[in-house]
DNA sequence: TATGAATGAGTATTCATTCAT
DNA sequence: AATGAATGAATACTCATTCAT
């Protein structure tokens, strides 16, 4: 998207357009470190990422300067799918509550637990694109919770922060296992705990409601 | 000590009595790695469980031969206390979903997290301790739900599995985070989730009810 | 490249021809173990040979899975030495004797003693490849020793295993020291054993004649 | 128990003669080095020795201050019983060049071998005691040499040095090795050898005949 | 640009030696 | 005096990152 303005031509130097292969070994690597990321947690070898991209070891670093930057870009390109899941969810589910589910259940799909790494101390807070891409995707669910409430469909004392953890905890691999293990599972115990959102709430909850901010801060 | 085993002649080797200090070290040992494998999983280095258990590295090696050997003992002190506080539960409460809740939020408190690795691949899953363990554990567990389910309190799609996963994944910390951020969640999210659990059941699960059993073989 | 192996489409695995100077660099890593193993034994550290070979420590572990492929490869290299050795003595020697002694001087020569490896218990004997060369050497001293005594120059009651280990000992240096100090008896000793061998016998030995596979098994 | 030695009284400090136990474990201590030197070379584990001795592994360092002294008393021990035989060979044996085949063969039986830590460069060399066992040795074998030169029955172009080496490079255990597989060469070795050594020489030696000095130095 | 090779900084484990009982 | 336990200094091996082709 930062090449998206070059592309009318025009000015001969300066980010000499990357050619389309280069462009496709960029893909491959970011879809293999997702995966990877997603089954084996993101402490994977870099070089076994490249072999299952089918690249050599060092075009990852002509890529990204560092196993950071390689991590930064799998989230990124995570949380845009989520976000657009979310905002599909909004756009053609009709029932505010079958919205929020499918939701859920979409994020599930689209990988959420990779986005475990950007929980850790290690992972840089401060990033612009990663700022935006994480308020439009509080913002949208904030929109489908906002809509569920409204209705009486949702409890009233959860907020974005309680679902988006449990949602990541639920579906984060188990380190060292590969994901098939746990998958089985995932989409039933979603299940269990949007049945527990429900209004009527059938027990008081301990603490109290949490944003997505609070966790960073926490 | 020369002469007294020179008495009973060759005696193939008598066990010799373990010392104070030496039983405390290796108690120590396990509650360092117990809080690092719920901190940040089973992969950190010894020489950082040593450091903070307080002793040298390689008396880590003194009393467990190796990494397998230390994880094993750990996720068998877990499987003993969590299976101790589900068989109190089951003593003292009397309403059945009432101690399954208590038994819920008590497993949290014992680190059941720690539990993790056991799913690994790299796991001994053949090991005779530890089957007994999982099987002490399994009957509580089923003692638990049964009851509830018996007295039309438990939805009836759900078996142990199902709880125990889901339980070790939301109690799960956030990877590079000090427990107490996370733990505020927790309760919160054990209880949406038990609200889930109970009878009559909102919604139809997908997939089908697991045992512990499942988990190793899937 | 990239395009190169894609035209091919999903193809197995291509032996990618080594680089000049990794081929050089295992050469010269090779080259240092032998001396190494030569003057200290099998033991030593492999950051040891790694200096002396002039390569970071890891270069060793790009071309040689552990240290047992490590000691194999040096033994392989040395034994085709050796047999090239005792072929050329074969083919270039008239008298039978002499041939014999030709070969045993010009063993040393090429560090036989790097051999004393092989006959530890940790070494892998069921080597294909191994096997080979074995064979192979086998056949090459069997000849010449078979040459010699038709002749009536070898006393008849020694065979290629008490050869070849009386070479082994008598040509290993002394641990600690460079090998020319030794070196200046190494001759002196074969020559001497070697007159030992000379028919007519000049005593009986005790034990019986042993073959390579002897040792192996013993 | 402990106090029982001191009972005889008299001196009440200094050197309070040898408990009974203490010098059985010391000399039980030796014999097990020096099995597993010859058998093993003398990198073994301390432990391991401590075990084969079966005592603690601490009660080795009340005996001796370190590796090292270990090392140098099993020298010791050994150059003792090797000159005794010497010189029990000189005596008893009638034939000058039988008195030192007998020699060879007892020393090689004596353990011969277990000196070779003595030649490696950590060894010290200036140690008074161990000077004087040298020059015994040298001097006992010299003699027998010398007898059996005067009789016209050894060859004039070897010297003392010449014998000890060979006869240590002989019998050296193949480091990583149980010495029962070479042990069965070893006579053959030496009396191939003997053979060798016998007048008339059969052949012209390269170098020149060397004494032990030559060897420290060298 | 993409690659295989090389490297140094790390981690698991072992062992000689010291300490507390 | 003897022991079992504890320790720090090695050593084998792995991996992120840089270099040469």
């Amino acid at each position: 998207m930062q090449t998206a303005a070059a592309s009318v031509a025009a000015e001969p130097r300066r980010a000499p357009r990357p050619r389309a292969d280069a462009l496709r070994n960029r893909e491959r690597i970011i879809a293999a470190a997702r995966e990877m990321f997603v089954e084996y947690g993101a402490e994977r070898p870099l070089d076994e990422i490249a072999r299952r991209a089918g690249v050599g070891n060092a075009t990852i670093y002509r890529h990204f300067a560092d196993r950071a930057e390689l991590i930064t870009s799998v989230v990124l390109s995570v949380m845009d799918r989520v976000s657009a899941q979310a905002e599909a969810a909004a756009a053609e589910e009709a029932d505010p509550f079958e919205a929020l589910r499918r939701f859920v259940h979409a994020a599930a799909d689209e990988r959420i637990g990779a986005l475990c790494p950007m929980l850790s101390d290690t992972f840089d807070q401060d990033h612009a694109e990663l700022n935006a891409a994480r308020e439009r995707l509080e913002h949208d669910v904030e929109g489908l919770m906002g809509r569920a409430r409204a209705a009486g469909r949702l409890r009233t004392d959860v907020a974005v922060g309680d679902l988006m953890v449990a949602l990541s905890q639920l579906t984060r691999p188990l380190p060292g296992t590969p994901c098939p293990n746990i998958d089985q599972f995932v989409h039933r115990h979603l299940q269990l705990f949007l049945d527990g959102l429900q209004a009527p709430a059938r027990s008081e909850l301990p603490g109290s409601a949490a944003t997505l901010d609070d966790l960073r801060k926490s």
